[in-house]
DNA sequence: CCGTAATATCGTATATTTACGATATACGAT
DNA sequence: ATCGTATATCGTAAATATACGATATTACGG
């Protein structure tokens, strides 16, 4: 039932799965890719290229706010997305240190 | 209502994100991270370590062998798990490439 | 063959995610 | 002040994820 046994994991691995899961829908993934190509990241420019409503994608959006991946810069009456790279390092620097030492059995 | 338009996002989008997916949840962070440490990686010895039923922890790994993160290889009356370092080579390249011209509006 | 141990699967309850349209808010221009 | 544009939030329906106990499966030892 989705008991939120989460105070049994570490600091660490309750973060690196929160931001796994910022990236865990395709979307959210086309919208990082989007930030980086484009040299235009109003929040206009990504809907139009997203098969999904305008809503939704604002929805996108503040998932990977909530996670530090992306940052908001208010534009006049539009808002820019950029992403954010240290939490992006901090994030690869993690996913390293998980798996350093791959052994198996 | 999650209508799946993941026909609209590519094959790698789609990837990426399913990996992510996979690596969403504390327990399977931690999963990875004890089979890299443990030099015994039965079922049972990530059972002990994590906070959750026998048939919870077999459902996490479930999630991480359909994605290809972890093989089972069976042993006995036993299950060994291990990580496969390919599919993580992959994983951590494709975000790399994600990332590679970061820069913002 | 039978019992035991290890693991997987089933059934199911609850929580969370995803999606959309409708509405609210914020800002610049007239 | 009002209008139009850009974005966020609300309400909500359907899908998926998470968790557990109960049960099935598999393999070995006797």
């Amino acid at each position: 039932m989705a008991k939120a046994k989460t105070d049994e994991f570490t600091a660490d691995e309750i973060w690196l799965a929160d931001v796994a899961k910022s990236l865990s829908h395709p979307a959210r993934i086309a919208i990082l890719k989007l930030l980086t190509e484009l040299d235009n990241c109003m929040v206009g420019s990504i809907v139009e290229q997203l098969p999904l409503s305008q809503s939704t994608v604002s929805q996108h959006l503040k998932e990977l706010k909530r996670v530090g991946l992306i940052d908001g810069e208010i534009d006049g009456p539009r808002v820019c997305y950029c992403v954010n790279a240290n939490v992006l390092i901090r994030a690869k620097k993690a996913l390293d240190k998980l798996f350093s030492k791959i052994g198996c059995c």
